[in-house]
DNA sequence: GTCTATACGTGGATAGAC
DNA sequence: GTCTATCCACGTATAGAC
């Protein structure tokens, strides 16, 4: 006799995370106690421990959730366009599409941004993992795009900061679906693209390439979030 | 009879703050109990309370301080050149001066930034007149600099931002006194001040200007943090 | 392995006596 | 203004049923 059939109620754990996100989601993960989230997964207490040993451990899976998604999400549309600007706004977009109703969740990622030591710390060691995984999924849209290698590296690390800025900013958005977030993020994006055509002009390249040394030799520096060296 | 004289110790709200700092910057804010502060300070729980209605009061009174302090030596020091790329690192430096031993209580400063609604929010509105007196401390820098009005908006705001990112950095670097933020600060604000040079030769500025003109429709979008239009 | 019931410790906050 | 006593919510631990 199999254990599962059509009629079957979600696994346990699936439903203390299910029912646990859709709470901080509503209220924010600090507004929501593990006793409650048992009451509503009906489940006892120690069930939901049985299952996450904390309750960070369930924003943590939220973490891995959202990076899973939007590295499938840009996988799968980014490369039907060979324009940069255009790859690049779809990284945006389909990160914030993943993360459209997750406002109240999201302000818990800055939490421990503060605390380079907390395992959860966005900008910290303990997500060095995960912050590898968001190059990565940075990287995919710069297939075939020829950019110099110095450049490149660059832009990777702009576009992983520049997200985690309009993340926070989408945040603070209280106008409908955050659109002025999504105007911002084209209009910098087109700007990124500009500035990233002149480099290429040769006869400009004298002038800019100075200023890109420079970048590059501050962020080189960096001692926060991922390294250039990846 | 006079209540004060010369051996007399701190007042008690005096003494409550001072040591609840201490103790903050030892061990970060959240390590710290109210109970453990009022043993130290040798009064009583409810007494502490009296004077703070929570602990977050007292953090508050630290970010006052800082702003406070900052402005002060701001004041003192920054017109002494009238060279801007000096004048930003003055402004940049006397603020980690003052905040030099506060890693630890300064993660606190994130930990509500993605809680829009949150009084001690850094970009909320909770604490708009902190952020306002922020900018007024670096406008103090711009006197007599002959900028133009917009360009001015737009470098005090990416100024105050820049501040909160190296900020950020500081809290990561563990290199000795920060050392590695501080060279950082310098090259990126030579930079700027670079940027700012090359817009004002007539023969680039039509290069230019539309750059900036951009950057400005985006920023004026800003839903967080202080205005444009302050 | 899965789950229940219960207990513990901590810490923020408050009421009210003096 | 200062104290004592107390409340209460919550994360967490655990003993043991099934």
């Amino acid at each position: 006799m199999f254990k599962s059939d059509a009629t079957d109620p979600l696994p346990t754990r699936d439903r203390i995370l299910r029912v646990a996100l859709d709470m901080f989601r509503e209220r924010g993960v600090d507004a929501v106690t593990m006793r409650e989230i048992s009451k509503v997964a009906e489940v006892a207490l120690g069930s939901a421990y049985y299952y996450f040993p904390s309750k960070e451990a369930i924003v943590s899976a939220y973490y891995e959730h959202v990076q899973d998604a939007h590295h499938a999400l840009v996988l799968s549309q980014a490369l039907k366009t060979p324009v940069l600007a255009e790859r690049m706004k779809i990284l945006f977009h389909s990160k914030f599409d993943v993360i459209q109703q997750d406002k109240k969740l999201l302000g818990t990622i800055f939490k421990y941004a503060g605390e380079p030591e907390h395992p959860l710390s966005v900008l910290g060691p303990g997500t060095r993992n995960l912050q590898e995984r968001g190059l990565d999924t940075i990287r995919l849209i710069l297939k075939d795009q020829k950019i110099p290698a110095d450049t490149e590296k660059l832009l990777v690390l702009g576009l992983w900061a520049l997200q985690m800025v309009f993340i926070m900013h989408f945040i603070y958005d209280e106008t409908e679906n955050q659109q002025v977030t999504r105007e911002m993020i084209d209009q910098t994006l087109d700007l990124v693209a500009q500035v990233l055509n002149l480099s290429t002009f040769p006869m400009l390249k004298p002038m800019i390439q100075p200023f890109l040394e420079q970048v590059m030799a501050i962020v080189q520096k960096t001692q926060v979030g991922p390294s250039v060296n990846g």
